[in-house]
DNA sequence: GAGAAGCCGTC
DNA sequence: GGACGGCTTCT
């Protein structure tokens, strides 16, 4: 195929028959499968090996080969799906020619409901290179996954033929399919956090599927899974989730890991992406921040103010809180290195005061807090832009499109709550 | 909501 | 015109 297979044997024709080996693999992701109405052509596969600079051009001679598609899973049979390509000439479906140069060839899908009628036209063919009964199974046939499968007949001087048994290519997979497409991370809104872990992290990402997809932290031999819920996936492409504690709580300098998606059925990974675990400072104050009315616990994206129904604005949305402020608790850890063990024991005495809670509706609130508040990044965007008069309303994070999303996302520091308890780490 | 199927703009 | 990828529509 285009630059990819080497179909080579041990020339020992008095000894044995040669076999057939694959020497260059197709490249098993990254090209779409193509249905017939978006155009005869369909791409070109690739070798696994293949670059831009370096395309080159398997040959082999005085051979007759077929090429088609057979499923991925023993036994190989005929897949319904077709080979395209400028030396097919059996409509789509093989490739048989002398002279073997397997360049510019697609995979071109058939729907569904063409299935049976696409394996009738292949067995009408007689080809079927492991001899599996073509009617058997068919609803069984992963239309996400073909191998290429090679038939070679060998004409010897005296014109004596032989076949030699077919071999297959590892399986090729359709890019358009969330299955088994290439995973990729394209955004975090944070990069770090403190090695206690449960900082809440925003990813957007190509589209996963919510039941079959990990997040997996590492570094050296540690392995910690980030952890989230499915309704904590949001329309396949973007996923909230709290980062694991670190494997050491007493780590004195950041410490690097790697971060990537995993997805469960077939282990495949996205290319990772850095996280930063900060040290633990016990003299931290963490902000839980929890809803005074709790909604509905079984949608964990109910944020805003708007009516359900209604298409926030962009300035609703670089208002709205980021996430899911209930249930577990939302942490949002502040740096307060000007306030001393007993202020915060005073803050938290005062918490418990009928009527202190109304401090915070108050606009100029922000600006009133004790010197502490204002200190460090985490706790000056923290309150930024918070809107303590919009009152308790929620709505459910579906309502957004997946711009709107990524606005959230980008302003996902930017947090307000109904009510803002502060206790101190050890109370948490 | 999500997979399947199809459409269309861009390079 | 082919290849590719984003996007919409259908199921």
């Amino acid at each position: 195929i285009d630059s990819l297979h080497e179909l080579s044997w041990e020339a020992e024709p008095a000894l044995s028959l040669p076999t057939l080996v694959v020497v260059e693999e197709p490249k098993d992701r990254g090209m779409r499968f193509r249905y017939e109405c978006e155009g005869r052509s369909a791409g070109s596969i690739l070798g696994a090996s293949s670059s831009e600079s370096s395309k080159t051009q398997p040959a082999i001679e005085k051979v007759k080969v077929t090429v088609s598609l057979v499923t991925k899973d023993i036994p190989h049979r005929p897949h319904p799906h077709c080979l395209v390509g400028k030396d097919c000439p059996h409509s789509s479906l093989i490739k048989l020619i002398h002279i073997f140069s397997f360049a510019n060839l697609g995979i071109q899908c058939v729907r569904r409901k063409e299935l049976e009628a696409s394996l009738q036209k292949r067995r009408s063919l007689n080809i079927d290179p492991f001899q599996t009964d073509l009617s058997r199974g068919i609803e069984d046939i992963d239309m996400n996954a073909v191998r290429l499968c090679f038939q070679c007949e060998l004409e010897w001087e005296d014109g004596k033929k032989d076949c030699l048994k077919p071999v297959v290519s590892k399986p090729i997979y359709d890019k358009k399919a969330t299955t088994t497409s290439q995973l990729k991370i394209t955004r975090l809104n944070l990069d770090r956090g403190p090695c206690t872990g449960k900082t809440e992290v925003y990813m957007l990402c190509d589209k996963v599927q919510k039941d079959d997809i990990e997040i997996v932290f590492r570094r050296d031999s540690w392995k910690a899974n980030g952890e989230f819920a499915q309704t904590d996936v949001h329309r396949q492409v973007g996923i909230v989730f709290k980062t694991p504690p670190y494997q050491d709580q007493n780590i004195t300098e950041e410490v690097e890991v790697s971060l990537c998606l995993r997805r469960i059925s077939d282990q495949m990974e996205s290319e990772p992406v850095t996280f930063i675990y900060s040290p633990h400072n016990p003299g931290n104050q963490i902000f839980v921040l929890t809803p005074e009315k709790n909604t509905s616990a079984a949608d964990p994206f109910q944020i805003s103010p708007n009516p359900p129904g209604s298409t926030p604005s962009s300035e609703d949305l670089l208002r709205a809180p980021p996430g899911p402020f209930q249930g577990e608790a939302c942490y949002m850890e502040a740096q307060c290195p000007n306030m001393a063990p007993d202020e915060a024991s005073l803050i938290n005495q005062l918490m418990e005061m009928p009527g202190f809670m109304d401090i915070f509706s108050d606009p100029s609130f922000s600006s009133s807090l004790p010197s502490g508040f204002d200190q460090g990044p985490e706790a000056s965007t923290t309150f930024t832009n918070m809107d303590m008069n919009s009152g308790p309303y929620f709505q459910d994070f579906s309502h957004y499109n997946d711009l709107q999303f990524n606005m959230l996302v980008n302003e996902s520091q930017t947090a307000s709550s109904e009510m803002v308890q502060v206790k101190t780490e050890d109370e948490v």
